[in-house]
DNA sequence: GTCTATATTCCGATAGAC
DNA sequence: GTCTATCGGAATATAGAC
């Protein structure tokens, strides 16, 4: 049985981590680090985690659920029980629960977002094991709607345009910019999810309902 | 003066940094493991690059430049003299860019896409003072050449169009797949540039030529 | 639950022999 | 240029007092 006062300590690790594993990588963030922002004791992380891995596995699950939860409603409400919705919608459906998640600071706002942007260039060993079961159910949904909405488009540019779409979003979404790596002013502002949706909209749309290459 | 010998020795580290920096992180890897795949003594790193951050500015710059070379030389091509071209002919030069680069085992191949693409999750503090220079004039030239392709479009919007431009284009490249995080199988294969290229074209183009958003 | 103190390992870096 | 040996410090993790 946990008291008020434990959990409030291991929140705050879990917030603290959060923003330290984003801000810096998970192997570029040290316990002592945590520690010292969320205001704890250093011995705190391994009493309610475990180990670094297992605090690393704590703060992923603690967002990855409601996400997918999210993300698989959004798509269920668009396509169950109908025959005649489109690629945009497909994408309208993502992105609304990108922006819900982005947009709600009990799930942290875009933190998340940004966690998961990174995962998808550095994947942790951790998540390999955890991660796939619950998100591949809603990859395949979200592929085969897509696939239903593009019926002109083979199954491999299916994937291909997915793999596109997603990684225009969770860029867009974490400020992921080419701009602030290459430019000393990264000439557009990332932090207002319905800004970036607005953005991106278009772009997304136009690109999944191109011709086919092949 | 530096023999055949020492050559090949700080040749073999860059080969083996290079390479694990882009699967772990620059955090993530040790300078143990750089001098121990490299088969070099450990002492070796510091000799030939004095630290930790030294060797990665060397990592990052053997590469940097043939890609900025050959990057600004393709826009050039297209927009030098010339008032007709297309926003897809822009995106054709910058993709072509890094498909000569990716595609040439002289400059790694797709080791150094994907060294960008982390970097650009993961910005490196060596880089802040080294790239935007030289990147940046890269930049302006591809921005101005799509907002002078797209007169419709404000500033604001071809900038985040070259934004989601690039998310794609580098992720795609990279092999940086959601997929490859969210189920047991890709789905795509990223190892051909050539095939890269030819399903991410469609997308692209009909991104940048998408209606405004405002 | 929280703390101090510490065990153990690994890190980047360097001195100095060859 | 290359090597061994080692320094000083920081890392994760834990034992045990309170």
């Amino acid at each position: 049985m946990e008291t008020g006062k434990a959990l409030e300590t291991s929140q705050r690790i879990l917030d603290a981590a959060e923003l330290l594993f984003v801000e810096h990588g998970f192997a570029g963030t040290s316990m002592r680090q945590i520690t010292s922002a969320a205001g704890v004791n250093i011995a705190a992380v391994n009493y309610y985690f475990g180990s670094k891995d297992g605090l690393f596995q704590a703060v992923f699950e603690r967002r990855a659920e409601p996400f997918a939860q999210l993300s698989i409603r959004k798509i269920d409400e668009l396509t169950t029980n109908k025959n005649d919705y489109s690629a945009i919608e497909v994408a309208q459906a993502f992105m609304t629960a990108a922006m819900e998640m982005g947009s709600n600071p009990e799930y942290g706002g875009l933190v998340f977002v940004k966690l998961l942007a990174r995962s998808y260039v550095e994947p942790n060993p951790v998540l390999k094991e955890k991660l796939p079961q619950r998100y591949g159910e809603l990859t395949r949904k979200y592929l085969a709607a897509l696939s239903h909405a593009l019926p002109h488009l083979s199954n491999a540019e299916i994937n291909w345009r997915f793999h596109f779409m997603t990684s225009a979003m969770f860029n867009a979404f974490a400020g992921n910019n080419v701009m602030r790596l290459f430019m000393a002013q990264p000439l557009v502002n990332a932090r207002d999810p319905q800004l970036v949706a607005e953005m991106l909209m278009p772009f997304i749309a136009a690109g999944l309902n191109s011709p086919a290459a092949q």
